[in-house]
DNA sequence: ATTAAATAGTTTAGACTTGAAGTAATATAA
DNA sequence: TTATATTACTTCAAGTCTAAACTATTTAAT
């Protein structure tokens, strides 16, 4: 293995001191949780990005912007328009452009012209394409399965519910915003 | 403003459905919670860190992975070595050479040869890095702060711990690996 | 009908990220 | 000591991602 990253434990990651004063730090106590909250929420997130990364790679030679696209153009079986995938990926339209390109290259996908409307193209999965995908979706349950594995079903389920909360929680600070 | 991202509240990304039968997947309860825990904290991770580059952007004119450094280099006073820098990002080793050689340009870290081994730089803050770390770092807290304004925070602090859990669990799994 | 505004998608430039290969220095072991 | 392995960092090619500008099409508003 060569260079490879430290399988991240870190959770000093972005940010937690205020002006080196490496413990005071001069936030409140609610600052501080939420600031907590973040970067542990963004530690879990890459690790299991990592390793769910690292799966798609050693084990289907592909990467995950690519199986985001098949598993999301799956979802819907007459297609998707592109505006649909980069907003369920929470991606921006340029970046779908060339990521479907070469999908398309690559015959997993094709872009089909709406007869209704005449900019947009639905995408759908090709038989090499769904094939594909059908291998890689119970590998992909399975990773993600097992690094949670030690994880109470009783915890699961509350940190399921209080993900929810924050994702509320988001969305309305986000709407409160224009 | 063009083309933005739909402000993401997908939570469809990354697999949900198994070979596009679109509600009955063939998954046990067990694996749905574990892959919509997944789910749920990308798409929570997805919208904070969205939030927190706009916000560097507009009003700091600046990227998340370069605040990451500084804000990683501040926290000791000593500076340090490039590898510390990766381990605690959670990103790869060359990623970090060009964005620290973009900051040294602007001025805001600088490279200091280790004296006892002459592999090591140490990357310390200038002054004028300080002072924009300075400036950005309660921002950011604020930033984060808002976000979670309205989460409560008996909740918060369920979750942080749970979090912890899952932090936990991962880390067991992936040293259960090799 | 005609203009203005909004939408779908592409393109572009620049930054970020990765995995792999390479270089230099240090540590380990025979 | 001297060969071997490890570590720190850089370089490279390819892919990903973003924000902004652009084209084509559709919708809405006069």
């Amino acid at each position: 293995m060569v260079d490879a990253p430290s399988s991240g434990n870190s959770e000093q990651s972005k940010i937690n001191s205020q002006s080196g004063s490496d413990y005071e730090t001069g936030l409140s106590d609610d600052e501080q949780l939420d600031i907590r909250i973040w970067l542990r929420l963004l530690t879990c997130a890459n690790m299991i990005e990592r390793r769910v990364r690292k799966n798609l790679r050693e084990k289907f030679d592909t990467t995950l912007p690519r199986f985001d696209v098949l598993a999301q153009v799956d979802r819907t079986p007459d297609g998707q328009p592109m505006r649909e995938l980069s907003r369920r990926m929470m991606v921006t339209n340029g970046n779908i452009t060339p990521l479907v390109d070469r999908l398309v290259e690559d015959k997993l996908i094709k872009r089909d012209p709406s007869p209704e409307d005449r900019r947009v193209q639905h995408i759908r999965l090709t038989a090499d394409g769904k094939q594909a995908l059908d291998e890689m979706i119970p590998a992909h349950v399975s990773w993600v399965n097992n690094l949670m594995a030690n994880l109470d079903r009783h915890n699961a389920s509350q940190l399921y519910a209080l993900l929810g909360e924050l994702k509320t929680s988001i969305q309305t600070a986000e709407s409160d915003e224009e």
